[in-house]
RNA sequence: UCCCCUGUAGCUCAAUCGGUAGAGCGAGCGGCUGUUAACCGCUAGGUUGCUGGUUCGAGUCCAGCCGGGGGAGCCA
């Protein structure tokens, strides 16, 4: 039962004796001193293969070894030998190979040992994870979320649990996923609508877009909590930043404002990156090498310089005297559009940015409001904050909450709101409120911002999008 | 949802003005070599996404449908 992983038979010393158990990536032949093949196996342990010595004098040789493909399942004994060859420092000198899974057409095995394209891989999303790049994207997802929760731990911030089917309709972050057992063929109707009380929950209900106002209960008692959970929307956009299933990273912090709301987004990240660098430098290394040229550097440079803060106001001053011609207009009051923030981001700055004070007409009605004339604004503010990083855009959204019950009121009933859909919430306000902040963070985005990955379809092992659903 | 590009061997792509379907990689077999993006030779592999149309003749032109990609919007 016992057997070496590869990571560690990598990493001890010559004449160690082990068993190792994996997949063939390549066997290369030699017909030196009667038979000798050179078989690298990888078992996802870490990111190289190991090299696999097996003579001619093997009992199998002939009959099998010489027969291995890429993927077959085997297992074998040997001990580690300084490697002969250049590329590796050791490899195994095999004693038994036994072959625990076979190919069972090679010539059709639809991952083989050679360059393929991204897209072809997608549709193979449940072989790609065998090749390199899969491999590591899958090793820096987890050593991503793992950050994550020892970087909230370490702060004594607790991981709530927020549901994923959620009653209430006012999450307010875009088009939802009905759920229902409702039989579609045969809707049960009332009063001209659809009769939800005969439904599962006798009411509405549907897949989180957020878990924001659920965890701001517990941010009331709790102090300091975050959620970490897959989140849904069914937006139809076609795009290599958006999935219809994502994960996001919301904290929610209480006795705090918008400044220590980016602080600790400004620490996550650099913990993140910093950690991601460290504990899987052999994956980042081959991003480096494969995917994004400078890659690590990017990053280095990312976690030494601070985020410069900037107030939308200023924002839409620099863009509308910068000297670039742009598709959609730059005027206070408007979202900033994607080639705006890259223009921040990338040309103007080259540095992550976060931009603060947005106009209260373009943000949700839970932003506390900014006293009139804050950034010298021509109108009226709220606490938000969006940081824009190179590459990505927008990767965090957050802000300072309304803590005041009367002007929580006041928003809700600007952007018609139903006060009693909200109760729960506006208890919150009711009952020993503290001004509190938080953010979200796509997690998918990050995964890409921290391997250079293109399409946010290669950083989740099975995307969903519009039309994507296979799997 | 909008704009643009695209669909040919297992994969990546060629195929001139509409005139008999090609290569590389991968796979199989053989050769060579402590090999490592190995190398050399041979072999197999095709209803050109689907349906219809124009034509003596369609991978190529036209229409519809389906799939894939890039950009935009929405956002994280």
């Amino acid at each position: 039962m016992a057997w070496t992983k590869i990571k560690d038979a990598l990493a001890a010393s010559p004449g160690t004796e082990c068993t190792i158990k994996g997949w063939v990536r390549t066997r290369r032949d030699s017909k030196a001193a009667g038979g000798l093949s050179f078989i690298a196996v990888h078992d996802g342990t870490c990111h190289d293969a190991i090299q696999v010595v097996a003579k001619g004098e093997l009992d199998n040789y002939e009959s099998e070894v010489v027969k291995l493909t890429t993927a077959c399942a085997v297992e074998v004994d040997g001990v580690l030998a300084e490697s002969k060859g250049q590329g590796q420092s050791v490899e195994v000198q095999a004693s038994a190979i036994r072959v625990i899974g076979w190919v069972e057409d090679p010539d059709t095995y639809p991952v083989p040992q050679k360059r393929h394209t991204m897209e072809y891989l997608r549709e193979q999303a449940h072989l790609r994870v065998r090749t390199n790049t899969f491999g590591a994207v899958a090793r820096v997802r987890h050593a991503l979320a793992a950050g994550v929760h020892r970087f909230f731990d370490e702060r004594d911030y607790y991981y709530v649990h927020t549901p994923i089917i959620t009653g209430s309709d006012c999450e307010g972050a875009g088009e939802m996923f009905r759920v229902s057992t409702l039989d579609m063929l045969n809707v049960p109707t009332a009063e001209g609508g659809v009769d939800y009380d005969q439904d599962f929950f006798g009411k509405e209900a549907n897949l989180t877009v957020s878990g924001q106002l659920n965890v701001e209960t517990y941010c009331s008692a709790l102090s300091r909590v975050y959620t970490f959970g897959p989140t849904f929307r069914a937006e139809n956009s076609n795009t290599s930043r958006h999935l219809a299933e994502f994960w996001m990273i919301e904290p929610e912090i209480a006795f705090a404002d918008l400044s220590d709301n980016w602080a600790l987004a400004e620490e996550m990240l650099k913990y993140l990156l910093d950690d991601v660098l460290t504990r899987r430098a052999d994956d980042m290394a081959f991003f480096d090498l494969r995917i994004e040229k400078g890659l690590i550097d990017r990053l280095k440079h990312v976690i030494e310089t601070p985020f410069r803060v900037l107030p939308y106001t200023e924002a839409i001053d620099i863009l509308s005297k910068a000297n670039k011609r742009f598709e959609y207009p730059v005027e206070w009051g408007l979202d900033m559009q994607s080639e705006h923030e890259r223009y921040l981001t990338e040309e103007h700055f080259k540095q992550p940015v976060v931009v603060i004070n947005y106009p209260k007409q373009i943000k949700a009605f839970y932003m506390r409001m900014n006293d009139a004339g804050t950034d010298g604004a021509p109108g009226d503010t709220v606490a938000a904050m969006d940081i824009l990083v190179p590459g990505i855009g927008e990767i965090v959204g957050g802000s300072q909450r309304e803590e005041r019950l009367g002007a929580l009121d006041a928003r809700l009933d600007e952007m018609n709101l139903p006060k009693e859909d909200y109760w729960w919430y506006r208890d919150l306000r009711r009952y020993g409120t503290v001004p509190h902040a938080g953010f979200g963070l796509g997690f998918e985005r990050l995964i890409q911002f921290c391997t250079g990955m293109q399409n946010i379809r290669d950083v989740i092992p099975f995307p969903r999008a519009p039309r994507q659903c296979e799997f």
